[in-house]
DNA sequence: ATACATCCTACAGCCACTAGAGGTTCAACC
DNA sequence: GGTTGAACCTCTAGTGGCTGTAGGATGTAT
């Protein structure tokens, strides 16, 4: 039986996080000691790395609850899980064109920066007039 | 003189951002008719659209507050700005090295998955045991 | 028996907005 | 001048995913 601090030492993770994904129904409600201290087993030890794990490659607390789901009904077809991992592969996949679009506009601002006053400032002046980008970066969501 | 729907149809912001913005000091308190209707000029216009382009651009309300500064002195040497920018940079690099292991790791979940029951799904079990991914993408941030 | 690390609850705060309620003002049209 | 009705106003609360703190209780080692 793992102590709530022993839980978040095995998984990386904060003891406030364990009681938060509690509260939110996320995971169960452990067993207690007489006192009201929280125990955790090794099915709850199983679910909090899931979701640590899912965190980690970027699935909202919305998706992992259907793929915690899913995983508790080994009998379904997955068709459902993987239209979520496909569902963040596109998204991923979107937030990287407009990554490499921010990047290529702010190499290019400090690359020629040339080190004077802020009034000649080539950072500044691009930030100033988006016509002086060579991509289009507009689109919502840093 | 623009009322606050002009300026927001304009920089494609909402009207509750702009004011949002008021709010926390990153725009100026403007003018405001005698029924105390908000009236903006030029300089609002050119402090918001430079706002939102650097928003565009990934950069957080603190860091924008203090290339606003830095743009409000012109004299100054700009190396403090280009720091800023730098460390975008830098932050935005990361986030790409990190979202292509991301993408790596979810592209190889779903093509890997059969399609039949979750108790055999591919992406399942990569959730469930990070042992079996390739890549590293343990490190914070999303 | 005492020290003290760890645990508990409850609540506030972070970022950057966004949404809604409930009321007022402005501009246009007749 | 009166009447619409869109757009404005303030204020409050909510979003996601935590994180931090206050003030107190518990567990364990010595
Ligand atoms: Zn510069
Ligand atoms: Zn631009
Ligand atoms: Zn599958
Ligand atoms: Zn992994």
């Amino acid at each position: 039986m793992l102590t709530i601090g022993a839980l978040a030492r095995k998984t990386g993770t904060k003891v406030q996080t364990i009681r938060y994904y509690e509260q939110i129904g996320l995971l169960p409600e452990p067993g207690r000691t007489e006192g009201g201290q929280r125990r955790y087993g090794d099915a709850e030890l199983d679910r909090l790395s899931f979701i640590r794990h899912a965190r980690q490659l970027g699935f909202s607390l919305g998706a992992i609850r259907e793929l915690l789901d899913l995983s508790d009904h080994p009998n379904k077809p997955c068709h459902e899980a993987d239209t979520i991992a496909r569902r963040q592969l596109k998204e991923v996949e979107q937030r990287l064109v407009r990554l490499e679009a921010l990047r290529t506009e702010l190499e290019r601002m400090v690359r020629e920066c040339s080190g004077g006053r802020t009034a000649d400032c080539r950072v500044l002046e691009v930030l100033r007039d988006h016509s002086e980008c060579l991509t289009d970066h507009t689109e919502a969501g840093a």
